[in-house]
DNA sequence: TGTACATCAGTGAACGCGCGTTCACTGATGTAC
DNA sequence: TGTACATCAGTGAACGCGCGTTCACTGATGTAC
């Protein structure tokens, strides 16, 4: 294997990656391979790999391989969240509409990412209301409860909040899963995830 | 491992699966895993195991694995699709709506098969309107047409149709995988899956 | 400025694992005469 | 009814595979004196 700008100097292991730069170069790669690679056929063997670096040398900075996965899952949370609140500071009175549009897109530009975020077994139990601040959880509840106002029925705003994830979440991976045709998916996404079919 | 009344008899292999019983059987125990397992982590050793037979002997029903999973795919969606036709026919109006949370209950009580039967890169593709008669599709498809009347925008009814789908099937997996408390997501089906939000 | 030393992120070798699949085989069955 | 034979669903042994993880190690670094 040849070293490229991401491997170790042999001679000088610590040279490259000194400060825990190891890790975010093995995560970031563990990011680029989700690309193209679902998340189970991911080895931490292969991710050593490509970084240039022996499989060992993973275990200074994860204890394990579901501590290295967990650590994907939480950066595709990160960006999936910041595509949620971009989408919806640039969208007008639809904002919330927007932000589920969002959801779907990221959804489809980052399959694997995306499936990794919501594989079970590895983070679960959100519940809306228990959701750290900007997280997709988080999100939902403030629109909704916008969207109701203020003498909302709680448990009403809950069926509603599922109902818009569940919406979105369903067509996302529907289109994944090529059960819907990926180009008329994408090209309904806006009639789809509409405001009416959301906050009704 | 003790033979059981799934087993071959040792001295006599043909004895207990001629006619390609050790088909059924293999299949069988396939589902029964599946009740506890996901699909990707079962082996065709297993099966095999569990049902008392060497793992060559399922080549000569299968031609692989993936065959084999394949089977218990369709077997998975000829039942979902049983109980989604059960529970239309016992509604009255509503039967859409029925049968979407027929879908929903379907995929929680069999999360392993529910998966595997919308894995990718199993089957896919399935495009409303050119399922087989009977399936998820062609039900979710012949419901929107009842519903819409004679004179439908075809495209409007697609969206209709996607929309009702991507809920069911976003609420059922959001639940699977935790992500809505599974008591609270089934105490709260038949609202979120209503006739209204299904329709509009 | 020079020296001794503790630290710790890397290394290659090795572990046991279970997998899917192939192979040459065996022996009960059903059939033709 | 008896015999020879083709069929074919099973068998156990073996293959190569890549995996996650552990181990004892090395050698560059930063620090204390």
């Amino acid at each position: 294997m040849i070293n490229n700008d991401n491997s170790v100097n042999i001679k000088n292991p610590r040279a490259a990656y000194h400060h825990g730069d190891l890790r975010t170069a093995v995560v970031v790669e563990g990011l680029r391979m989700l690309e193209t690679s679902a998340a189970e056929t991911i080895s931490l063997r292969e991710v050593a790999r490509n970084v240039g670096v022996s499989a060992p040398a993973v275990y200074r900075h994860f204890p394990d391989k579901s501590a290295f996965l967990k650590a994907l899952a939480a950066e595709g949370m990160r960006r999936l969240a910041r595509d949620q609140a971009v989408a919806q500071s640039h969208a007008g009175g639809e904002g919330f509409a927007a932000s589920g549009r969002a959801y779907v897109r990221f959804g489809i530009g980052n399959p694997g990412l995306f499936r990794l975020i919501f594989a079970s077994g590895l983070g679960g139990e959100h519940d809306l209301g228990s959701d750290p601040e900007g997280s997709a959880g988080w999100m939902l509840r403030e629109n909704v409860a916008a969207m109701m106002g203020g003498g909302a029925d709680p448990q009403q705003s809950r069926v509603l909040a599922y109902r818009a994830w569940a919406l979105v979440h369903g067509l996302t991976l529907l289109i994944l899963d090529n059960q819907i045709n990926h180009d008329e998916g994408i090209a309904l996404i806006d009639r789809i995830v509409s405001a009416d079919s959301i906050q009704k």
